[in-house]
DNA sequence: TTCCAGGGTAACG
DNA sequence: CGTTACCATGGA
């Protein structure tokens, strides 16, 4: 009946592992994860699908897409295919980031536990911009709390086989709101200003993953968000991170990055900004991937 | 009870 | 300019 898709995966990859971190949090409301399958809805081509998503039984490393819900033309297919590429990383080549961290004391540890382990992606820029925004100063329990608020109020909502599959909220949606619809989620008044002007941009054109990948190198894409009011340096890197995919992305305010090397040094303060600066010398290229993992180290 | 959470802004000197 | 109060809630 339906197509089943095949996507092979790359050396240094490791579904499980990768499936154990989308399942960090009973709250996550984009995913479904049951039976080492995820199911999801999403929203490409203009149309809304399910897929599930789980390893392939194959002789080469592969994953398997199935279509639960909706057409599955060869148009369609293409960009789920392409959508599950870039969610999973799977075109980045790890060799030359593991290579740097077996020689990396700090990233030892953390590579040898989570082998195949990628930087899970938010491919869409509205939604990684409102993770980021969100998950500023709280801890991260709350922070999915207030995004399944947020989504569960203002997102579509597709029910299959008594479950319902969310979508995250349109930014015209989101940019028509007035600062009350969101505080009565309990986000704080500053942070639904910053929701509803990131969600307005967004909205009017004046903001799009293409123009940041087009504008040619992660100081420039930084620069630009950085002009954005409610987006610091760790909310910056955090979506290039994530959404853009830089590797050399670097959220080094992180608090979770400064306790993972406070323990791994066993220091009894946390490291200064300088102190982070020169053990992530290290790292140079792939500071994206060696934050990843030490996070990884915390949950 | 106090302190910290995957920070950022605006108002100070 | 560098520094500081404030945001607002939940969990340890």
């Amino acid at each position: 009946m339906s197509t089943i898709l095949q996507i092979e995966t790359p050396a240094h990859f490791n579904f499980t592992q990768n499936l154990h971190y989308l399942s960090r949090s009973p709250d996550e409301c984009m995913y479904h994860i049951l039976d080492g399958g995820i199911k999801r809805a999403l929203q490409l081509e203009g149309q809304t699908i399910i897929i599930e998503l789980r390893e392939a039984a194959s002789d080469k490393p592969a994953l398997e897409v199935r279509f639960l819900c909706g057409n599955d033309t060869a148009q369609l297919q293409a960009a789920v295919s392409r959508y599950v590429r870039e969610w999973l990383d799977l075109d980045t080549d790890l060799q030359p980031f593991y290579d740097c961290a077996v020689r990396e004391p700090l990233l030892q540890h953390a590579v040898a536990s989570f082998p195949g382990l990628r930087i899970m992606g938010i491919p869409d820029l509205f939604e990684a911009l409102c993770w980021g925004i969100i998950g500023q100063q709280i801890n991260l329990p709350f922070a999915y709390t207030l995004k399944r608020r947020l989504v569960e109020q203002f997102g579509e909502g597709i029910a299959y086989e008594g479950r319902q599959y969310l979508l995250f909220p349109d930014p015209a949606i989101i940019a028509g709101l007035s600062v009350g619809q969101l505080t009565s989620l309990q986000l704080t008044g500053r942070k639904s200003e910053y929701l509803i002007g990131v969600a307005s941009l967004i909205a009017e054109g004046e903001l799009s993953k293409e123009q940041l990948l087009a504008s040619g190198s992660l100081q420039a894409a930084e620069r630009m968000l950085l002009r954005i009011r409610g987006i610091g340096p760790w909310t910056a890197n955090y979506v290039l991170m994530r959404c853009l995919r830089f590797p050399n992305a670097f959220p080094i305010d992180d608090v979770g990055l400064h306790n993972a090397i406070k323990h791994l040094k066993g220091m009894e303060r946390k490291p200064t900004k300088q102190e982070i600066t020169e053990l992530a010398a290290a790292w140079s290229s792939w500071e994206a991937y060696a934050t990843f993992y030490l996070w990884r180290l915390l949950y």
